[in-house]
DNA sequence: CATGTCACG
DNA sequence: ACGTACGTGACATGC
């Protein structure tokens, strides 16, 4: 231990052969290969491994152990030892010498003794450099064997790509992993249950359960063998048989840690790169996307930023000034700045900050002057709740500058006066010229447009900032807080309390109470703009950002706000006519079972039909909890023997209809309008989509005959109004045919044809007019499944074929779209060297499982890195579409409104003598808010009506 | 609060 | 040898 500044040391020992041999395996299923025909898989694989652990880790020390060509001591001792183990893949044999190029690129030190394995090697050198002083050794390792070696200092680091995140394993790891008591007793049980792929035989009988079970009880292989009696029947003959072979196998298991090499710390000291001979390596290998991680220079621009030291204090304008003077403010954020990433975490205490409480007329006036000198102002509004329908004002804060901010309070129990004070601030939020910060800013608009406010100027959300940056996180501001600036924001709950039936609010607590607490958030927002805005920069984002996410918000806003008539009436009624079908059914459903039961109990359901009527026979299947399917797949199938499935399924579908959507939807109609306001999620999907909560009006039903009936209860404003509905055609699959280029499909798109029944008569090789209805809706479901990352087991579930059937028919469709299957390959492999896709856009889904050895998980990772950039790319379009309708009918001052998005489709409440103007134009808009690279054209249909399925 | 099921694109 | 088409949200049941 030391005191000095200097960082604290540490080591990473690399087991070089174990990570090729893995980084191999990750791309044998789907190789890799470069233009010169090179494998260059395990290549790619582990400069990826030493890259990120260059990166992230920022080790002072490291070097890469390398297995000896010869002969090791273990042979000798054991004639067959690996001798099971194939020869080396030939592309690894090619691949290792471009990897010892790439290490010695890196300057860093190849390590290897005569005689010694890796593992003696590094285990050697973990020992003696921790005896020097190391306080942190990682053995850079799949293999389990090394958990022998594990100490307080002394850790085992597996690599992420292997499908999980890094892993750090300490002893606390190893004992648990084991269930042993002491770390050396891993080779008791490596030795018991043997390693078939080092031919370590082990005894026969004895498993990884059963070893642990025996070394809990006798505590190494010596004592058991000594005490062979105490074992019972087939399990005592075995350890006494191969008693021998045991002890030989612990031998074998055994990393020595006295292989000759001296641990000479300044040799392993991290050097800066050759960046040059790297920038060569890449080049020849075809690595392009690596070399723009890694390299700086020209044609490379990082996108990696180094590791978030929390917030930079951004340079300040001239017109950014305090509107108080006094000390304080650059402390603060130079201080959050030098935090270390896993540093103490600082709360508002900690902090030095101004805070300030606004409530004399005075006071705000010289506020909102000094507002209205910034360019950029962070602001929130605090509530009495968070249903934007219901929730009033409470306060308003305010930040410029990091470590200041303002509170003004808004008077409770005054109507008129709560009204002219947000009045008073309407010059700052319909400011053109002032970017306006928030978190989840939709919330703040749509509050203030209850206040009459209609915010102007550009927006930047922190919220949507961070969806770009790490779209499967959540996004709370406290949590953004903790990881990007080290820091802990007041609680709400500390504020007013736990959920409870006494749930206070914000108007409950007297303003200087509150002020603190609304000031750091509007002052953390401001923080955490200035941290997303440059890492999404780097990563060519910030377009993506600012040109759709921050103006979708106030279009998204205006909808909500809008909301859609509902006509409770219809609802009501057709309530009754669904319940009496319901009622009647049941009646059928309980005669066939012979008794009363739930049928909305999947449990009971299951116990009725598969144990008491004993049905299924032998293709009864069960769900991961033990319990009987009872699925729509399951029961269809069961349908032609017994009707009773029938029924159920009819049951199921109108008591679906009924409590999710005629019973529910009239009870969320607005008391103030008779709307009902969903709300639009922009941060929760994995591929840029929006979600719809509250009710989810995006999943509106309409595939059936009763379902859809809902739909006419979906209707607009008044007479004199009818909606209109829009909706891209194919939008998904012209996007598949542009992205890969393929000429037959762009063919088809061009000439207007109808795709299902084209692709059926490529695929069937039958001229377009003998294409039958069976094979079109046959290749429908292929050119779903192509979006989907289609599997042949995929399509014959969902065709109903036999598996060769589909493949069959998977195998002509390759044929004929050659380059879809070229296409589907490439988003793989990019995938697979970026470990994320992107939309046209660049809006990233990271798949940092696309090379585990996991093949399930792997397989799904790869169907997402086919489909995200698809469907991302369609929700891009359409966002974009929806901003520039939104600004060309308020720019036309018309009625129009739109009131929902489906994906692919957008309804609009409109003014029945403006529909001549509007539809065209917003079929125009649709169609051209963004350009597909290879020009595939972009269709929209369009229908009005009085009701939604009117529309349709 | 997790699970199964089913509504949509 | 394994488990299988992508993305969501709401409801009822039952621990």
């Amino acid at each position: 231990m030391t005191d000095t500044a200097a960082p604290a040391k540490k080591l990473f020992l690399l087991d070089a052969f174990a990570l090729i041999y893995r980084a191999h395996f990750a791309f044998s299923k789907n190789p890799r290969v470069n233009s010169k025909g090179l494998n260059t898989g395990a290549i790619l694989g582990f400069t990826n491994t030493l890259v990120e652990v260059l990166q992230k880790e920022r080790p002072t020390h490291i070097g890469v152990a390398f297995d000896a060509a010869k002969k090791t001591f273990r042979h000798e001792q054991f004639a067959d030892y690996k001798a099971q183990r194939q020869a080396m893949p030939e592309d690894i044999g090619l691949a290792i010498p471009y990897i010892k190029q790439i290490i010695k690129a890196f300057h860093i030190p190849i390590l290897m003794v005569e005689g010694f394995e890796a593992d003696d090697v590094i285990g050697t050198l973990a020992q003696r450099a921790e005896a020097q002083g190391f306080g942190e050794v990682y053995m850079m390792t799949p293999d389990k064997d090394y958990c022998q070696l594990v100490t307080e200092c002394v850790k085992i680091y597996r690599p992420a790509f292997m499908g999980n995140a890094a892993e750090v394993l300490d002893v606390a790891h190893v004992l648990q992993r084991f269930e042993i008591e002491r770390v050396e007793q891993v080779i008791d049980i490596l030795g018991l249950q043997g390693d078939a792929s080092d031919n370590i035989p082990g005894i026969p009988g004895i498993g990884e359960k059963t070893a642990k079970k025996l070394v809990q009880e006798f505590g190494s292989v010596e004592n058991l063998i000594a005490n062979v009696d105490k074992l019972k029947g087939k399990q005592q003959e075995n350890v006494r048989n191969f008693a021998e072979q045991g002890l030989m196998s612990k031998e074998l298991a055994t990393i020595h840690v006295n292989a000759p090499i001296e641990f000479e710390a300044e040799k392993l000291v991290l050097d800066q790169p050759d960046e040059d001979e790297l920038r060569r390596l890449f080049d020849e290998l075809e690595f392009r996307q690596l070399a723009a991680r890694v390299l700086s220079g020209p044609t490379a621009p990082t996108s990696t930023p180094p590791p978030s030291r929390g917030a930079r204090r951004p340079s300040v304008p001239a017109s950014q000034q305090s509107l108080f003077d006094g000390p304080g403010i650059t402390a603060s954020s130079a201080e959050l700045a030098e935090l270390e990433p896993n540093g103490p975490r600082r709360t508002l205490a900690d902090v030095p900050h101004q805070y300030h409480l606004i409530d004399t007329p005075e006071a705000r006036q010289s506020l909102l002057k000094h507002l209205l000198k910034q360019k950029e102002v962070s602001f929130d509004t605090e509530t009495t709740g968070l249903d934007t329908m219901t929730a009033r004002l409470v306060g308003l804060s305010f930040s410029w500058l990091p470590g200041e901010a303002y509170y003004v309070p808004v008077p409770q129990d005054d109507a008129d006066a709560a009204q002219a004070l947000v009045d008073e601030f309407c010059p700052f939020f319909e400011a053109e010229n002032i970017l306006k910060i928030g978190q989840n800013i939709k919330y703040d608009l749509t509050i203030l447009k209850h206040y009459g406010v209609e915010i102007r100027g550009e927006l930047f959300d922190t919220m949507l900032a961070h969806y770009l940056l790490e779209p499967d996180m959540r996004h709370n501001m406290d949590v953004l807080a903790e990881t990007y600036l080290h820091y802990t924001p007041v609680s709400i709950t500390e504020l007013i309390g736990p959920k409870g039936k006494n749930q206070k609010t914000m108007a409950d607590l007297p303003p200087a109470e509150v002020s603190d607490y609304a000031c750091e958030d509007a002052d953390v927002t401001l923080q955490l703009k200035h941290v997303f805005e440059p890492k999404l920069k780097a990563l060519n984002q910030l377009d993506l950002l600012n040109e759709v996410e921050n103006p979708l918000v106030p279009v998204l806003a205006a909808i909500e706000y809008e909301g859609v008539k509902i006509d409770s009436v219809a609802m009501g009624e057709y309530s009754a006519e669904l319940q009496g079908y319901i009622t009647e059914l049941e009646q059928q459903i309980f005669a066939a079972a012979g008794e009363e039961f739930n049928i909305g109990s999947p449990k009971q359901l299951g116990e009725v039909l598969f144990d008491r009527m004993g049905l299924g026979g032998n293709k009864i299947k069960k769900t991961k909890t033990g319990q009987y399917a009872t699925g729509e797949e399951i029961l269809s199938q069961l349908a032609s023997e017994a009707p009773i499935a029938g029924l159920i399924l009819d049951h199921r579908q109108l008591t679906k209809l009924r409590s999710t959507y005629v019973e529910a939807l009239p009870q969320l109609v607005c008391e103030l309008d008779g709307r009902v306001h969903t709300s639009f999620n922009q941060a929760v999907t994995a591929t840029g989509r929006l979600s719809s909560t509250n009710p989810n009006l995006q999943n509106i039903p309409i595939r059936t005959e009763k379902g859809r009936e809902i739909r006419k209860a979906f209707v607009p404003r008044d007479a004199d109004h009818v909606l209109l509905a829009a909706d891209y055609s194919q939008i998904e699959l012209r996007i598949m045919a542009d992205f890969s280029g393929d000429a037959t499909m762009i063919e088809a798109f061009r000439l207007g044809q109808d795709i299902h029944a084209s692709t059926a008569s490529k695929v069937f090789g039958v001229g377009l007019n003998e294409v039958d209805g069976e094979m079109r809706r046959k290749a429908k479901t292929v050119n779903f499944g192509i979006i989907y990352g289609i599997s042949a087991f995929g399509l014959a579930q969902r065709l109903n074929i036999s598996r060769k059937e589909a493949v069959d028919i998977i195998d002509a469709y390759f044929q004929e779209f050659s380059a879809v299957k070229q296409f589907m390959d490439d988003s793989i492999n990019k995938a697979r060297e970026l470990e994320y896709a992107e939309t046209l856009l660049g809006r990233r889904r990271y798949l940092r499982d696309i090379n585990s050895r996991n093949a399930t998980l792997r397989g799904y990772t790869e169907r997402n890195a086919i489909n995200a950039p698809i469907q991302g790319t369609a929700a891009d379009i359409i966002k974009k579409a929806m901003i520039d309708i939104h600004h060309w009918i308020v720019d036309q001052k018309l009625g129009t409104r739109m009131i929902l998005q489906v994906h692919d489709e957008l309804v609009f409440d409109v003014p029945k003598e403006e529909l001549e103007l509007v539809t065209p134009k917003i079929k125009e808009l649709m169609a051209n808010a963004l350009l597909l690279p290879h020009g595939v054209p972009l269709e929209v249909e369009a229908g009005t009506g009085s009701n939604w399925l009117q529309a349709h």
